[in-house]
DNA sequence: CAAGATTGACTTATCAATCTTT
DNA sequence: AAAGATTGATAAGTCAATCTTG
């Protein structure tokens, strides 16, 4: 399949050929195919190997990478975009399969935090193989060193202005 | 905000120092921060010009691209990978609001095929440019044309990759 | 009273079951 | 009967309203 192309001005091409000067002209349909077809990849493979979405699965991951697997749920919503209401209702489910717990912040303050349980990082562990295994792998090999290394450059510039975008 | 690290082996780092030899390490995390972080603009951007998900939205933009504004819904659902139950659902909201309309298609088959109404091209010109001003160029314009190519070209070859992955 | 979080109503997405046309 | 599409039940995400603690 050839890229559709959302957000490209309609305008004809004269020829066949691929024309290098145009390329950038591409960037944007291109990435937006992209994103979309990688999130349903990954939507349906956290959803087969732990019957989680993805939206909570990166609350997991997220979770499972901080210091005493703990981190407060403000924290959580603003590092994902999400709205403390999406927060509250993920963590309910994850928090009914006892895959999280819900405390209140040491330290006499108002906020929440939640901890990941042994069940909670077992279930991470797997999911995350998983997408190693059937989606990050076979993706990055067939890119190459150069390609991936380049691709977590762009990725990383792109997250900065997004960033900045939020709180600037 | 530095990205988090979805997906990477745990392991310490020496030095703080960035080590080039594994910045494809980072390729993974970072590039699925960037496509949640990015799909979350692009939802909310069609939400608030269009009142459209972006998933209704993408299809408008296949059928926007299309001869005669038209196409068949196996064909929309096989080119996003959306079931035919969405593609559906979505079409019904998307009739409802008078910007698709629904018929059989020409030639005594059972197929359906949609297509984009006038409101629909108007709504759907609404969003891209919205998209464009606020999302696709101050992005490219920030990575510059040379990433903006690299991405292009990478994000081709991923789509290929994903491609083969069903097919194949 | 304001920061921080939850609740409830509504929309979107998914999966299984069903209907329709050839 | 099989391709192509719809329907209906459930789960996830969003927005506005509300509760709670310092």
């Amino acid at each position: 399949m050839t890229a559709p192309d959302p957000g490209a001005s309609p305008r004809e091409h004269g020829t066949r050929e691929q024309d290098v000067a145009t390329i950038p002209d591409a960037a944007w349909p291109n990435l937006v195919m992209m994103m979309h077809l990688l999130q349903t990849s990954l939507e349906r493979q956290a959803q087969r190997d732990g019957d989680v979405s993805h939206g909570q699965f990166m609350l997991l991951v997220l979770l499972s990478g901080a210091k005493d697997q703990t981190r407060g749920l403000t924290d959580l919503a603003d590092t994902l975009r999400y709205s403390p209401s999406r927060v509250s209702h993920a963590l309910t489910v994850l928090e009914r399969r006892g895959l999280v717990t819900r405390r209140r912040t040491a330290g006499g303050r108002r906020a929440w935090e939640a901890t990941l349980t042994r069940e909670g990082r077992l279930l991470t562990g797997r999911v995350l193989r998983g997408q190693r295994r059937d989606i990050r792998d076979p993706l990055l090999a067939e890119l190459g060193d150069a390609d991936a290394a380049t691709l977590a450059e762009v990725s990383a510039r792109v997250i900065t202005v997004l960033d900045e975008a939020r709180s600037g």
